[in-house]
DNA sequence: TACACACGTCTCTTGTAAGAGACAATCGCT
DNA sequence: AGCGATTGTCTCTTACAAGAGACGTGTGTA
């Protein structure tokens, strides 16, 4: 039952989605509300639970993990009560990646970043409007900066964000920043005009570096990717102590900014 | 608009669920047969494309894709009017992988054979009843012989089919396999018996091999895993030539369980 | 210019899936 | 043994999603 930070398993009521009242809900969007369950709490769930978690009747969810199940887009977990995802989204989500050259090519130069430098590294695209990590591979450090494929966080909390909304005009910008995204884990609140800046900052420049955003002991280093001349469609990124020196931080950004480059255009 | 082989895009009216007639469709189900219509086809498809493949109402395919691009489980793709899998199906897809040690280890372990014979190798598993290649790592052939990931085939065709029966008492075999499945490629037939026979062969030998069943020049050779003492739970195979010598053909074989067998008990 | 055919959006109807709730069977606790 | 909580299955009702089809627009071609 292990709840990371501000993972509590379940979107907290936030994304404010219009939710009509009690009324019925559609079998669809049900479904979709277990798989993005099951991924916040990266473990099999039994059903019963699945429902309470949900506030989705309990015959409704039995019925739907059967037929989720039957499809094989769920499995049925090792004690034989519990379920998590299942072989065919493993399928679907290779098939993703094969038609995917940017994912595809993204991954590796992660990869090698991270083995070149030795930091964590990341491949970040923007996901249905929230910052996401698509790739992540590990540093050599000891106690390693960790972070969860898949995780969701605010745009403002991270350098990658300030890349990704780079190009869009202020009204874009504050569409996709809700209030609660500029608060971050410690309290503190960005102003949306210094993020705004921020972004005109990092588009002009070409990388952005942010300090004690996410917590107070990590820097993060962040590349856009480009699909097309000033479409930002990824961003590459390092996470690093916050104590790394100027000089190799410099270093670091511009081995990122090598490797982002390489990426883009596609 | 490439069609490889047997894969006209839709499974042939076969495995023979009920269809109760012309009348109202889940959309769950829709949903499903969308998403293994874009896995069979391998690319982005018009949505109106996607209606007339699937019989769908042209109204509801258009619903459906709209709740689902938003869900992020389809993009848009390229030209903006085609869709494919989406970065949700990735992340889910992602986080099978890692809950999954027998998937993780066997990918490793397949490529790792893979390069040290230079054959083809493959990780295979049931899915929902079907043959299923779950990961493949090409050959250092010239010509590759290739399979497409997540390409399922009839279990009588393969190696692999045979051994992942093994433990199945004769009723549960024929309930897996469909007159048609008795059917080779190039129109032989497999004799019940004589595949239920091979079944009790590999079983015991603990492995097992196959000479120009799919294609007439191509071997298959295939050892199991086991998930529990007699559970097969998947296969590692090697698809080599069929003029492989017998010396040649024992070394790989031999190379083969080793790996296999270290992917086995968990 | 006219024709045939796609695309994307809308409206309205009705067949049916979502849900409430009852049920028996287990499980875990005291 | 006695009690409360959970599990999996089933039945029945009605709110609502699936679908038919019309409409306006865009595109290719004869």
């Amino acid at each position: 039952m292990q709840e990371s930070e501000a993972l509590t398993g379940w979107p907290s009521e936030g994304a404010g989605e219009e939710r009509p009242a009690g009324s019925r809900e559609k079998g669809l969007n049900r479904v979709l509300n277990m798989l993005e369950f099951l991924h916040a709490n990266q473990r099999a769930i039994a059903i019963g639970e699945l429902a309470k978690g949900l506030n989705a009747p309990r015959s409704t969810t039995y019925t739907l993990v059967r037929e989720l199940v039957e499809a094989g887009l769920l499995e049925m977990a090792g004690d034989g009560n519990r379920v998590y995802f299942g072989k065919k989204l493993y399928l679907y989500g290779m098939a993703y990646m094969r038609g995917n050259d940017l994912l595809r090519r993204g991954r590796q130069e992660v990869d090698a970043l991270s083995r070149e430098t030795g930091e964590t590294s990341e491949l970040c695209m923007l996901q249905s409007g929230r910052y996401t990590i698509i790739h992540s591979s590990p540093g050599a450090r000891p106690f390693r900066i960790s972070s969860a494929t898949g995780l969701q966080i605010p745009l403002p909390w991270t350098a990658s964000g300030r890349l990704l909304l780079a190009g869009l005009d202020r009204s874009r910008i504050e569409a996709m920043v809700t209030e609660d995204d500029l608060v971050l884990p410690d309290g503190r609140k960005v102003d949306l005009d210094d993020f705004i800046d921020d972004i005109a900052r990092a588009r002009v420049t070409g990388y952005c570096v942010t300090s004690g955003l996410v917590d107070a002991y990590t820097k993060c280093l962040a590349a856009p990717v480009f699909s097309a001349p000033g479409k930002v469609e990824a961003t590459m990124c390092l996470v690093v102590p916050i104590d790394t020196s100027e000089a190799r931080t410099g270093e670091l950004v511009a081995l990122l900014r090598e490797r982002a480059a390489r990426l883009s255009i596609s």
